[in-house]
DNA sequence: AACTATTGATAAGG
DNA sequence: TCCTTATCAATAGTT
């Protein structure tokens, strides 16, 4: 620009914010007016300040048509990602190699940012996204595979407590114990209707 | 620019329209985030090439989350497109979050391929590196803290059960009942020696 | 807001 | 697609 570069980091001073907010805005979208005029793009932007007041610019239709195109075009191709493998790996294994696979991108971006000379080609940068979504994929369900196996064991073991209280309540209505006095109490209460042991070990993890 | 300044029309020679639409598809967009960074502006940019392929950039958040600002800050009408799902429990919305946070840096990742002429400077890259690692860290602990409600309701639900088992094996001890005859059994099969119900509701999420 | 010295963007060519 | 270079356009700092 002039006058000597500036950082690329917010401006601290608000009066020369304002001001290079006020021509870059106008910059950009002269930018956006030109790009679509020479190359027959349809574009849109809109910019909210800090303040929040809103700029914006639709060429060739409304910003809303433009809305619209896009809530369809993405949509389209976004849910094409999911049905893939699903394999019943141990999510603990899962997670020591999404460890190892953390390692690998941050070490690709310390890469990248301490190369400094070097730049990365666009194939490696594929190499990377592609990565990268993989691992996001991999984490979640991860995860969730060990959330849900720690779920299924509780329930099944409810189901098992289950069984065995009603025994005993069955045993107990049988004998016409005093013990009957105390259950409308209890399921009011507590809800407590069935016995049960949870070994405190599935909690450790 | 170069070489002689060119007409403000389309381009008539669709290899220099090509070769110009890329050159200035990654100007506009690195101009917007420039913009952003500067003046802590919120910016969306949507680029339809004049064959309907999609360039998108959005500035501190989701494409999504700029059109429904977009559609409050233009017409106060409501954004019919999608009811934010899930309830506001705190993990689940610290969830949603690292959503959008993906999303973010999956377009983050697709600017920087996608640029093709644009290089990052090493402070935008340092920027993405925190991102990442931040992002990483949230995954992890909004996933952890998920886990830990769900095993620390269990285990009150185990408390209250026990003492309830307890009161009631004392009750039947008392009695003499002939269903001490079963306990032995349970405690060798199942581990079961307290009374418990969990509701269902806590497995679904 | 206008000016202008610089930086940044890019058209053309390879 | 990527690089290089000559030019032009945008704009940071100043007035």
């Amino acid at each position: 620009m002039a006058r000597g570069k500036i950082q690329m980091k917010k401006i601290e001073n608000p009066v020369h914010r304002q001001v290079t907010f006020c021509k870059r805005r106008a910059g950009l979208l002269k930018k956006a007016k030109e790009l679509s005029v020479l190359c027959d793009a349809e574009i849109g932007v809109v910019i909210f300040s800090a303040h929040g007041k809103l700029y914006e610019l639709a060429t060739k239709g409304t910003m809303q048509g433009l809305i619209d195109k896009y809530g369809k075009t993405c949509r389209g191709r976004a849910p094409a990602e999911q049905a893939k493998e699903k394999e019943p790996l141990d999510p603990k294994d899962e997670i020591s190699k999404l460890k190892q696979e953390i390692e690998v991108l941050q070490k690709s971006l310390r890469y990248m940012s301490g190369g400094g000379a070097g730049t990365m080609t666009l194939d490696e940068l594929d190499v990377l996204e592609k990565h990268l979504e993989t691992w996001i994929y991999h984490i979640r369900s991860a995860k969730m595979d060990i959330m849900f196996q720690e779920i299924q064991l509780l329930k099944n073991k409810e189901g098992i407590l289950k069984a065995a209280n009603k025994y005993l309540q069955e045993k107990m209505d049988e004998q016409h114990s005093v013990v009957t006095d105390m259950v409308p109490l209890m399921t009011t209460a507590t809800n407590i209707q069935y016995p049960l042991t949870i070994h405190s070990e599935i909690y450790q993890f």
